[in-house]
DNA sequence: ATATGTTATGTTATAATATAACATAACAAA
DNA sequence: TTTGTTATGTTATATTATAACATAACATAT
């Protein structure tokens, strides 16, 4: 599936690569208002397609949002993340069965599993 | 450690009590006006009481409130929940070593594992 | 080349969620 | 009864997100 993107979309992506910590919706529109960005809804609507393609995820508890570093990421739906609480910057845990405990601890409760968002919270390898 | 409520922290604890599904702060305002309520400030008060004793959890992914169903609830901080895609309910997940599993799996990336949450998304045994 | 449909964009307004700031009341302890 | 603390009330405002409508850009079929 053919991914291109469109001129907004890219400005938007941008500013979410260039940062090192998650930004918020009008973090980015004020970041990017210089290249001719002047509204949240082109914020939002760029950031619904590159959540969508698997590029960007937001970080529900921060309403933030990170560029995804890894390419064809599978975690269009499912995210799990670590967050350090020192210096805020968000890292993608890739841990491939993750979703399949998740499946299983959610048979349990007969609950039928489709997705999850996990946030771990904490201190990262470079802050303590 | 002693925890009598307040007059408006019972009030909003039973509001959530009474509901099916989780509430937005304004969805409450909205139900406690008749009680006297009056303005965001005393629900999201209230609220942030109730979280910090463990009465009340916020689904984050959904900005709402639940009330936990469970005495001395633990999750004052780390929380994992089934949501249900269908009928909007939620459930709270009391595994015990989940903690140590994310503190395991947190290690592995030198993370100093403090805190998680945790949202699956699914359809419960109710709905399916 | 032009009409048509589709997708992207621009723009204004507004909804929904959350907090700041300040004033007053209620209540317990000295 | 003063003092300090916690709860409450109230107005205003900040932050996050979406609705609604108009225009532009672009591909494709006629």
């Amino acid at each position: 599936m053919e991914t291109s993107l469109t001129t907004n979309q890219k400005i938007v992506l941008q500013a979410l690569e260039n940062s090192e910590q998650p930004l918020g919706a009008y973090s980015i529109l004020f970041n990017i208002e210089k290249k001719g960005i002047k509204s949240p809804q082109q914020v939002y609507r760029a950031l619904d397609k590159l959540i969508e393609i698997g590029a960007v995820h937001k970080i529900e508890s921060l309403n933030s949002y990170i560029a995804c570093k890894h390419k064809d990421c599978k975690a269009r739906e499912s995210t799990s993340f670590l967050i350090c609480q020192e210096c805020q910057k968000v890292y993608e845990v890739f841990e491939g069965d993750l979703s399949d405990k998740f499946l299983k601890l959610s048979q349990k409760s007969n609950f039928k599993y489709s997705t999850h968002n996990l946030e771990i919270f904490g201190i990262c390898n470079l802050c303590n």
